[in-house]
DNA sequence: CTTTCTGTTATACTGTAACTATAACAGATA
DNA sequence: TATCTGTTATAGTTACAGTATAACAGAAAG
């Protein structure tokens, strides 16, 4: 699993981290039963904290994307809730569309967007 | 213009209010050449501080969605780019894909949700 | 010209979140 | 026993969000 943090970004860290373990499993460099690198491991890989991946850890678990094995760690388990993952979605759909129909993005032009991005994911 | 400002969200008050003005204008509610209430009225009317809703015009201004006019305030202005906007969108769209991706979320129930918010936009 | 609106800028303070740094504890494994 | 794991606690720094005043300059209206 290869994580890139950009330290200059607006975004936190434990956030960039939690974001791009989930595009891992959505593009299916992740599966259903992996473990993830230790905290203590993935901190010394990246050069930061502990406590800031079992931060981004603890987010996931709470979000229903691994669960905490006391034996092997962290592990990829997908809790699917299909209903209020559908209602979040839209949430955070409605201001992205918004800014880009401004901008006078069409509804064909999101259409294929999408499209390229499920591309990139096999996760089925 | 009807704000709503959720003071419990984690969400930066400026950015809420950023938000719902591009919905806003998106939603043809604002249409190019309107202008926004003064940094003070909307203040008041908010409950809030003259600098938060100053910082939310001014990420507006930067963004391109508004222009400062000493004699008029804030009107809506859009410097369409599309090129960029497009890309903007697509890392905006990745992680939320993702999310909804591991939860079973199929291509066809995003594009039935694009069309359900580009029904919410008349901005053409 | 004066008053009052507008945006803009500067400064200072509080509160909170992110991140780091140690440290310690308990369970699992070799 | 030694070493790995997650978990928890505490403390410190840094940065940002938000508030509070204050002042300045340009524009508009009296």
């Amino acid at each position: 699993m290869i994580i890139e943090i950009d330290f200059n970004s607006d975004e936190a860290i434990y956030i960039q981290l939690r974001n791009q373990i989930i595009v891992e499993i959505a593009a299916a460099r992740l599966h259903e039963g992996d473990t993830l690198p230790s905290v203590r491991q993935l901190a010394e890989t990246i050069g930061i904290n502990m406590h800031t991946v079992n931060k981004a850890y603890s987010v996931l678990k709470q979000e229903g994307f691994v669960s905490i094995d006391r034996r092997k760690g962290a592990v990829v388990a997908i809790d699917p809730n299909k209903v209020i993952a559908m209602e979040e979605m839209k949430d955070e759909l409605r201001v992205a569309l918004a800014k880009g129909c401004c901008r006078n993005i069409s509804k064909a032009d999101v259409h294929a967007l999408v499209d390229e991005i499920f591309e990139e994911y096999q996760y089925q």
